[in-house]
DNA sequence: AGCTTGAGTTCCTTGAGGGAACCCCAAGTG
DNA sequence: CACTTGGGGTTCCCTCAAGGAACTCAAGCT
């Protein structure tokens, strides 16, 4: 496919986050691990992915510090955890699952909930401003070059 | 490449999403139709996109209502807007970027810097329960299988 | 010793992305 | 009017990544 490397083309956060999770089956690998599905064989059978591919995912992932690669027995049998990296990157599909549910679900309605453990309610993540914690989307901001952001 | 049709996997939202904005270089054009960058030879320019798949993105973007076609003269010209759908799937991008501003921008420090409007500080987004106000990321909820998570 | 199982490798085929050239059409120019 | 220009794609060929199935390897179990 001669697949570009995003990041490479501009100094953007976007770009060099897809460069780590962009690639085809990357995020829902992380989604598997996240929901407990975190051996070869099980994400193999999960998702019907390839087994090389399966396998490049996985090292990349590792190698990212996204994921991390743990033992489980004596024999050389592993899984793989999120490490904090990864964890914060769970982030993006809570929101991706978000408007997933709203524009895509249909009437059979969500195929997943999130209960949140603070207040035990069925929920969803809204995006606050870390600042003011008002409501913060695309239209509630103006975009500004940063100081990383020279070529 | 023989890419999978991931939504016809399972039933998730994570995989319905990445049918619509999975593909190399769908976010990347969203995020420069969001800043401002909305005609075809601005993106092939800016991107560095083969002209070819650009057509082919610009045409997935707009039969799924992410993106909408406005001609801007008498000419056969024409530029692309975000739609409301799309406009609501820039939340995601704005996840991504501080994801990768947190892990990934390095001592040079973020690409790009959001400006809240309700607040006027240069600012990012933070996910909180849309029910009771609280934070909440991937460690902060249970699973539960929803009403459409049947296959 | 032979069987099983997790976790990959290897190899071939297919099809998507890159690149460059080509095309169409409406305005503007002389 | 013919001629040029430029936006917005098409077409064609080539390369390389994803799919699929078979093969490998190292522990344990029997």
């Amino acid at each position: 496919m001669q697949r570009t490397n995003f990041s490479e083309l501009a100094a953007c956060s976007i770009a060099r986050t897809l460069d780590v999770i962009g690639e085809p089956w990357s995020p829902l690998i992380l989604r598997d691990v996240w929901a407990g599905i975190s051996r070869f064989e099980q994400l193999q059978a999960d998702l019907g992915i390839s087994r090389k591919v399966l396998t490049e995912r996985l090292n990349h992932l590792v190698d990212e510090g996204v994921l991390e690669r743990r033992p489980y027995d004596r024999r050389p049998r592993h899984e793989y955890v999120l490490t904090e990296k990864g964890t914060e990157l769970v982030d993006m599909l809570m929101v991706m699952t978000r408007w997933g549910d709203k524009w895509l679900a249909g009437k059979a309605g969500p195929p997943v909930l999130y209960r949140h453990h603070a207040c035990g309610e069925i929920s969803a993540v809204d995006l606050r401003c870390a600042h003011c914690g008002e409501p913060m989307h695309a239209r509630d901001v103006d975009l500004l070059a940063g100081p990383g952001s020279a070529r």
